[in-house]
DNA sequence: ATGTCTTATGAAATAAAATTACAAAAAATT
DNA sequence: AATTTTTTGTAATTTTATTTCATAAGACAT
């Protein structure tokens, strides 16, 4: 679903010459027409009212006003995402904004990029599987904990293995019932795709968590996630990246929980209460 | 910065009986009011036009216009953020919607929370840290080692201890020159609020992430930073408020790595190059 | 109670803005 | 070059918002 702006930006060549002169000046000024009148915005495009309102009309508004509501609203949704990279000289308040908003996008971008019917293959995958492996190492080392400790919580046999010899060694022994989970976000890291790789050719369903695109790690999996993240500061930051990745494996996570959900509520509060007397 | 139906909210027993009622119809109908002329409104809240325009002046908005946009702009804001729970039979995307967004809402919330002062305590303590420890059991330990990933990278001497009896036997050798970082979402987590004791005990500094409000890890911690979430599912999840505190992390890492910018590329490329054989 | 003052309110007048109708201009087609 | 079609702007009209002002309601003092 595309925003109003992209709209405007989209049917631009199809506009009659006046007409795209206004498209041009709301696409290149959207902020300023909340406060102008249609005459004053007719005169700045050097065109009349009447074409303002045929521009509105033609792009499916009810008027003028429909127009300025809707493209104001979009600016608004926009603006709260604009994040813009960190610079060195950022004061404390820009970081925390910056940082945050960008580990937002990245959240909100792998929700638009996910393939939901890979999602719904790999939900099923998880849940059926006898066991399940989680492979990754380094940042995703840690998101492949995560994940096991979410799935442990609601009694799955699952386990993180961040040892190469330790990922090869179990996928070696996997069987057809089993999955293999495999994290990545560069989708090159050897340790991990070697893993999974095995996982496949001992007849596991292969998952992969890595970023959007074709990678090795793409070629060994069965079913593929993507997920999609730029960093605030430093390429090599690996910030947003494990947020999209973690958003990923809550997904997953949910959607397993939600099919048994009466069981798996017992099993959060087994787990729930196993830990209690260890709270103050 | 409340939204301008907080405004609305926020001023309502100020207002001439007349006022309110406007003032109560738009909270209750916000989504109305885009389509509404002021005649309409005046009539639905059983007042007259002169009323409204009175109403978004003392508001302090130019005119009904203005309040129109503004209001309508607000709540294209707020529709992107609601995400409702997840309900048992959502299909997969709903799921991947609701869970997605209640992680962003974890990232935004906790950006508008947290306490800017505190925040600029804490990385200065990390920056001129010796030694940093970070304490963490559960999903919490997942955060830890996050952390201890990240600090590492830009060559600060620091661990991560998920293991209780490690966690205590680190922190009674801490000297005032070092930090601990004690991490627990309910503040409550015995293991953790212990271990971060005996290092405020033995002199160093103690910084704890835990949920906004008092805790009895708040008590030990000289620098408190908080984070707020709410769970899309499962209360015990520890979806939204790990991505909140690994935000938090992603925050304190970027600023200690501002500081010492030209240092830290260096730090950076060389553990990047130190794993590059590892890749495809 | 009664009168005075203050505040609140809506009807009506006014002003402003948006929309429509229509004719002129420009472009396309014959 | 003439005719038709499309595009455009002016001006009239309608709709909508704003202001003015008289009145009503309430508060307060006597």
């Amino acid at each position: 679903m595309p925003g109003d702006l992209e709209k405007i930006q989209a049917i631009l060549n199809n506009l009659k010459p006046s007409e795209k002169k206004i498209a041009q000046y709301i696409l290149k000024n959207p902020e300023e027409i909340s406060d102008l009148t249609i005459a004053e915005l007719a005169k700045r495009c050097g065109t009349s009212e009447a074409s303002v309102v045929r521009f509105c009309k033609t792009l499916g508004y009810k008027g003028y006003q429909d127009l300025k509501i809707k493209v104001s609203a979009d600016l608004a949704v926009k603006s709260k995402k604009v994040q813009g990279l960190v610079s060195v000289d950022d004061d404390v308040d820009a970081i925390i904004t910056k940082v945050s908003k960008n580990n937002m996008l990245a959240v909100e971008n792998t929700m638009d990029v996910l393939d939901r019917a890979e999602v719904a293959k790999a939900a099923q995958a998880l849940m059926k599987a006898k066991k399940i492996d989680f492979y990754g190492v380094g940042a995703s080392g840690i998101v492949a904990q995560d994940a096991m400790h979410k799935f442990m919580r609601i009694n799955k046999a699952c386990t993180a293995y961040t040892d190469t010899h330790m990922q090869l060694t179990s996928a070696a022994n996997l069987s057809p019932e089993d999955v293999a989970v495999g994290i990545s976000y560069s989708g090159q890291t050897m340790d991990t795709v070697d893993a999974l790789r095995l996982a496949k050719n001992a007849g596991a369903t292969t998952i992969c968590i890595t970023k959007f695109g074709h990678s090795p790690i793409t070629e060994v999996a069965d079913i593929k996630l993507f997920v999609t993240s730029s960093e605030a500061l430093f390429r090599s930051g690996a910030m947003a990246s494990r947020i999209a990745q973690l958003n990923v494996i809550d997904i997953l996570f949910t959607l397993v929980a939600c099919q048994k959900y009466d069981d798996i509520i017992k099993y959060l509060e087994n787990t729930s209460e196993a830990v209690a007397p260890r709270k103050y």
